[in-house]
DNA sequence: ATACTTGGCTAAACCGATTCACTCAGCGGT
DNA sequence: ACCGCTGAGTGAATCGGTTTAGCCAAGTAT
């Protein structure tokens, strides 16, 4: 059985071709009562428009593109990116373009397959992950020409559109519930490779700290989740080790937890331990861990309909997502050892 | 700056835009000189090829589908995902064919896309991932002629190719372990929902344990991560409780060890811990978890090949994936308690 | 009554590739 | 010298849409 083309519902709707994409596609220059005519019609043959003729004879593909370069076997996916695709997809579907993921591995890897679907015309603009402080991506992009929206913060974007967090407030009440718990050396084990995400809550927490009067040690060399492990090991065997630990993710929580537990110390007993991304795991530890949420889904669709906006020819500031949220839980309690 | 086309590469290597179309292809029809100054002129050019053009002309869209229906809020994207998608792209990669990935929640949903997908010429094939027991989708996508590999046992299948793994020898060795440590009851913590997979596992397991003379609790409730614990909790509170625990996953191990914890009881000390599908948390653990793993870059590398075969013309049967194996740690010991 | 607009529609060009039906030159065989 | 054959290459049709130029009838202004 053959597929059904825009021909065949025009034949038999009994207009031309062009008149049948003006009313399959809302346009004027049909009459209500044709318009309805086809779309019946179409409705009746089971007519899809196809996609590539689509894309062939306007120019664009309606599909966005993202590029996951997530180092292999370092860390899986981590459950961020699921809520953020979901939002992705969300608003997509919405407008009707479709995503096309791309899994590569290593940087260039990554820009050759910018290269390819701008050239390709594969896709018509990107949503760029895991924005680095060292970022040349901004700069290869541009010059290609492709829109893009980054996650991350605009300063490593080099302006272009993005939506980004201001972990500010966040990393601040954070930082002032460990103080008011007597905490007064805070660690702060970040990723690896200098994300930019991460920079900024290195950053905001380290401000933090000073404001509050406590001393932050701030780690940035934890990638991976055996990184992790011996980072907070090393941690905890200085003489006056920190009492409380700040986590970049969930599952990075459980490692260090873990080594809390093998060194011989309790949480939060002898250490506080507390994270940020978290994803349907902390409330269910032992202890529940405190931790900084924000919505990746939230941040997804904003992110889609920013780069809907670039591509409908809009300006396309850079915008802020939504505040992260701080939830306490039992895993962050008063420092006694010292004070 | 326009767009390079074929024809402007035909053009300045003087030939017809048919015969640089063989040139580029690498078909008959062109003596080799000439293939080697469009190819060249073509590189100079940077021309890349025009996806939608292709698609429309050959009637193919070199590019295969994938749906991820995985309920929101519930388990995130489960590690395993990640490296299967790593061996699908690896093996697409080489065939220059594209993954398109939807993200959809709901069953209907997901019904539409493959539609859709079927109807537009979207994709040529898909590759279907977490199968259930009472699936409907081979029907429906054998009525859509919508070429396809599943994930999962031919049992649930229809038949229809798939890659699937035998889960015997992996849930034996399990079984033969606990009970040479004195274990006589061990539960098994599966997901809801009867995903093919997680029932293999299951009856597996209990085969196992018939032969090997212990009691198998089989718990098939605990889809999220929330009902994991509960389970977990409500196994331990009985009055015989098992003494050794198997989960599905390395997140939800981490999540039934907390409940371990959380009523007292020490692993392996008390009860000892397995757990499927790890995801490179298990040896960071504290104590570190005994696990069956599969690759599951294999198993996405093995499916796109299955695809390419059958979008080939070949007739596809069933495939096994690579055995799973099965890696001894600490979280399991001597069951002390009774005997 | 004539000219000018406007709404509704048609016919044809076009997007950029693939593919098919041919032509043409050169070659070998008889 | 003629015939057929083969390999190289051309030109046009084609895929299924979108879009543009233009036509016609009805309505409005002059």
């Amino acid at each position: 059985m053959r597929r059904v083309t825009i021909t065949d519902v025009a034949q038999r709707a009994g207009v031309s071709k062009g008149a049948a994409s003006f009313a399959l596609n809302g346009r004027p220059g049909v009459s209500e009562a044709t318009r309805k005519r086809v779309l019946q019609t179409a409705a009746e043959l089971g007519w899809v428009r196809n996609a590539a003729a689509r894309a062939l004879s306007d120019g664009r593909s309606h599909t966005i593109g993202l590029v996951m370069n997530r180092p292999p076997r370092l860390h899986g996916i981590e459950p961020l990116i699921q809520h953020f695709l979901e939002g992705v997809q969300d608003e997509l579907a919405a407008h009707e373009v479709s995503l096309l993921i791309q899994v590569v591995q290593g940087h260039e890897a990554e820009l050759a397959t910018f290269k390819e679907w701008a050239l390709s015309g594969r896709v018509e603009g990107l949503v760029v992950i895991d924005v680095r402080v060292d970022d040349d991506r901004p700069r290869a992009l541009d010059e290609l020409g492709l829109p893009v929206v980054f996650l991350g913060d605009p300063r490593y974007t080099g302006g272009m559109p993005s939506v980004w967090s201001d972990e500010t407030a966040a990393a601040t009440a954070l930082v002032e519930h460990l103080a008011g718990l007597g905490h007064t050396t805070i660690a702060r084990i970040g990723d690896r490779g200098l994300l930019a995400h991460s920079a900024a809550r290195n950053a905001a927490f380290e401000a933090a700290c000073v404001a509050m009067g406590v001393t932050p040690v701030v780690l940035s060399s934890a990638g991976t989740r055996t990184e992790c492990a011996d980072a907070v090991r090393e941690l905890l065997g200085r003489n006056d080790h920190p009492t409380a630990l700040v986590f970049e993710s969930d599952v990075k929580a459980v490692v260090g937890m873990s080594v809390v537990q093998e060194v011989g110390l309790a949480v939060p007993g002898d250490v506080s331990v507390a994270t940020w991304d978290e994803s349907g795991l902390a409330a269910l530890l032992n202890p529940p861990l405190t931790t900084v949420e924000h919505d990746g889904r939230a941040e997804g669709a904003q992110a889609v309909r920013l780069l809907l906006d670039v591509l409908a020819g809009k300006h396309g500031e850079p915008q802020q997502a939504p505040m992260s949220h701080l939830t306490f839980r039992r895993s962050t309690g008063p420092a006694h050892a010292k004070v």
